[in-house]
DNA sequence: GCAATTGTTGAACAAATGCTCAACTATTAC
DNA sequence: GTAATAGTTGAGCATTTGTTCAACAATTGC
């Protein structure tokens, strides 16, 4: 019998497998990783970011570009806003967003490299 | 009236919209760009891809690694090889997956980067 | 040839996701 | 105060997604 892995096969490498398990992080971070990264795998919510890239814009603006309700935005940018993506602030009636920091043009960067290598 | 934008408000500013507008992406770059990060946004994926990030491994060390199925782990890496994120080699009855290029580190680097600060 | 093992695939089903709609809050102008 | 506009929020519903299960393909050893 060996270390930790439970499971049904036969061929595992035992030594490579529990080192590699040392290296991997506790499972909570996969999950708020994840968490993170779903924000940025939908068509809507990348167009949002990728405004905001260009420009600070308010619910209004968004709505118009993208062709979609203020509702609909509003509810994508509240997902946005709790992983500190985005940051906001009122001026009047109008609520102005922007990116929160320099990592969103980072990873949309990369995977648009990864897309057209 | 104003350019293309067809939209319920008021408010928007219209010079602003069409400029940000002109910066956009085709649609279909969103979808595919989307559909890139889609694969980042479930923990089995990022733990498959970060433990790739150590060393090369066989369905079976995943499947022992993350204690699920062979099945489960090859229908997840079918997501990533259509994407390209990983590559694979057979050697005898063992199929070993490893990353295809720095864009998996170079990404959930920046996402860790994120949640830390 | 056959049995054993690794790996892949498609169907099925539960869980998560994104938009719409309606109701609500907040600010401005009167 | 009221009316108008910007924005948020929760419920509902259709679509998507991840795992399981069973069947299948591929390689090895006999």
């Amino acid at each position: 019998m060996n270390p930790i892995p439970v499971c049904e096969n036969e061929c595992v490498h035992d030594s490579v497998v529990c080192e590699v398990r040392e290296r991997l992080l506790d499972e909570g971070e996969y999950l708020d990783l994840a968490d993170l990264f779903k924000l940025f795998g939908d068509p809507t919510r990348l167009m949002i970011l990728h405004a905001l890239e260009q420009k600070e814009l308010c619910v209004c603006d968004l709505a118009a570009l993208l062709n979609l309700t203020k509702s609909a935005v509003s509810h994508q940018l509240k997902g946005l806003r709790l992983s500190n993506l985005v940051k906001f602030r009122r001026e009047g009636q109008n609520v102005y967003y922007s990116l929160a920091d320099g990592h969103v043009r980072a990873i949309i960067d990369i995977g648009l490299e990864h897309l057209h290598e």
